[in-house]
DNA sequence: CTGAAAGCGCTTACAG
DNA sequence: CTGAAAGCGCTTACAG
């Protein structure tokens, strides 16, 4: 059976008050710091905090005040280095701004997003961060809502959701990476996707189309395929491109999780980048530069993403009525060589070739 | 200003009480499922939460109760798929226990640490999990300890802080590399290291060292590098190494951090792997077999090493008088390719050959 | 400016 | 088995 938990330090405000000699309220006020005590009892406060080793429960605090100031966030997978680093930019700014990060790891799960979100209510956090896991199914996230909890979206698009929202420019990314590889000279030109469920995936299907067609190219189904955002997915797509009746000769892979997949069985046929099919992924990771060849990706500011979705959502806290804002972020484009830049030129490698998408 | 928080759902206890026409007391037993109350009264209460949608209120809950049901988790950089790992492997442990994770990120700064371990007390933490910064200064960790606040630390070695600890066994691991790569036929083998303030780094030069020894061969000064665990400090290692007066035919690196700032210096400066110099890096990582050649790593059971050390904390938690325990995991070396294996034969990328360390 | 008192939403002895 | 009451550690009107 749990044993009663430790009590860390068992000075509690009722043991400065006496030792200050004055009322709980009196160090209430001085710890709040918004003055109205004299500068003898503020002294004498602080001394006995001091000598006593005191700071406040942050529990009791919370429960008093209507304001947890504890942010609940959603990814799908903290293992993945783009939401790590999105998960970094969020905190950056929420620590500044005194608030707590609860962290739900989903694994695009939906029992588990329901879970963590149960949490959240029960915590009463002041707002959630969320890259939901399937837009089609958002009632939960509704059940939020209605309960008045600040919402605000990254990554993925929430369905019919009204509330704020972070996402890059995923067709026009999309579409830059395409225009690159047509630049390149390549015609033949297939697409690794995620699934339909997930918004960043119907977007950058469309801007490969986009691309496609703005080039004069022929949108040619065989050469789309869905990798379900998973390893195995982008290893079963590049093999099915690759067996395929129509052979590409360049792949955009949609997001870094299915690169690793397609890279796989790359590998293991002998198949050569870029000579025999060249290669962009969506994602910078830092093992990219050191891929042979370096791989070529458009890449999303993950911190700025976490940032601007943090400070989006402490406005929203303090004006729930502000109408809704939709934040969209640019993409890179960083030219390496599997998407064979330099092809006929000698390679230089790290360099880094910065081109704004659209 | 911050407005008023929302209050999620107006209801509670006191409102099913009311509906219910019992006593909050008697809400409250129904909730806690310890029985002690008529199957009538039970019914009627649970009929109330499903009609008023009730949940309790995790803050009132914590502040009456004296477990908080929080641990704190301390990492450096939750952006390194290592830690990412192990905090997904102590999750998993926790959630099953309904204890709830504050993460802390240090970046490996003292002043986060601090920071973070001052929130943890004013949390009043069950416990606290954690991979010391500097095991020479662990003065905020005693503070914790003082406080009764049950740690485990994990990964590093906590100087001289008595608790328990995770760890892999970093000697014999890194020898078990070492003695690889004398077996592929290696003489000139280097070391690129961490610092002498991480445990993990001194401990895995002394098994590179013990296994040369064993091997028969010269410990040469010049063939240890110190990288400081970092990108940067193992590009300049890795330059030391391949500029000095004693060049390698083979390098272990300590961790994954360094080996990206090594392989940009292998990449920059057209060093065949692993003829010009084979290459054995600490910790797997998603990408290490989409390296050119595969890279061999020395493997962490990553999410065994959080888990682990969640379980010790839980009973920890349960039995703060127990003796304190130890626990060394064993990593696995995966042979690829960068190492020399199969130099002679023809190679199968994706292969993967587990051996024992020790 | 200061303090006594109420109250945040729970749980838990204590009676009955 | 059930309820009235106290209390967890704070903050905040309300008087003075």
């Amino acid at each position: 059976m749990p044993k009663e938990n430790a009590v860390p330090n068992g000075v509690t405000m009722k043991d400065v008050a006496a030792r200050a000699g004055v009322s709980t309220a009196t160090v209430s006020r001085v710890l709040s710091g918004k003055g109205g005590v004299t500068p003898e009892l503020d002294q004498k406060v602080r001394q006995a905090i001091a000598q006593l080793g005191y700071y406040p429960n942050a529990t009791a605090r919370r429960l008093r005040q209507r304001d947890t100031r504890i942010v609940g966030v959603i990814v799908s997978d903290i293992q993945i280095p783009f939401f790590a680093s999105i998960v970094v930019g969020i905190e950056s700014v929420l620590s500044e701004a005194g608030y707590l990060i609860l962290l739900g790891n989903t694994l695009d799960d939906l029992a588990n997003e329901r879970k963590n979100i149960n949490t959240f209510l029960a915590e009463y956090v002041s707002g959630v961060i969320f890259a939901p896991a399937d837009a089609s199914d958002t009632t939960h996230y509704e059940k939020l809502q209605r309960a008045g909890v600040p919402l605000v979206a990254i990554d993925r698009n929430p369905g019919k959701l009204e509330v704020d929202t972070v996402q890059i420019a995923n067709a026009s990314a999309a579409a830059r990476a395409v225009a690159h590889l047509v630049e390149e000279g390549y015609q033949k030109i297939a697409l690794i996707t995620g699934p339909d469920s997930i918004s960043t995936a119907v977007d950058r299907r469309r801007g490969y189309e986009r691309a496609l067609v703005a080039a004069g190219l022929p949108i040619d189904p065989d050469l789309i395929q869905d990798g379900d955002y998973r390893t195995e997915g982008g290893y079963r797509s590049m093999r099915a491109l690759m067996e395929g009746p129509h052979r590409p000769t360049a792949v955009l892979s949609a997001n870094n999780v299915m690169t690793l997949g397609a890279l796989q069985y790359i590998h293991e046929n002998g198949i050569n980048i870029p000579d025999d099919i060249a290669l962009i992924s969506f994602d910078d990771i830092a093992w990219a530069p050191s891929l042979r060849p370096p791989l070529t990706v458009v890449a999303q500011p993950v911190h700025e993403i976490g940032r601007v979705a943090a400070r989006l959502l402490l406005e929203r806290i303090e004006e729930p009525q502000a109408s809704i804002k939709h934040v969209t972020l640019e993409t890179r484009l960083i030219a390496r060589a599997s998407c064979g830049c330099g092809r006929s030129s000698s390679l230089k490698s790290g360099r880094k070739l910065s081109l704004q998408s659209k």
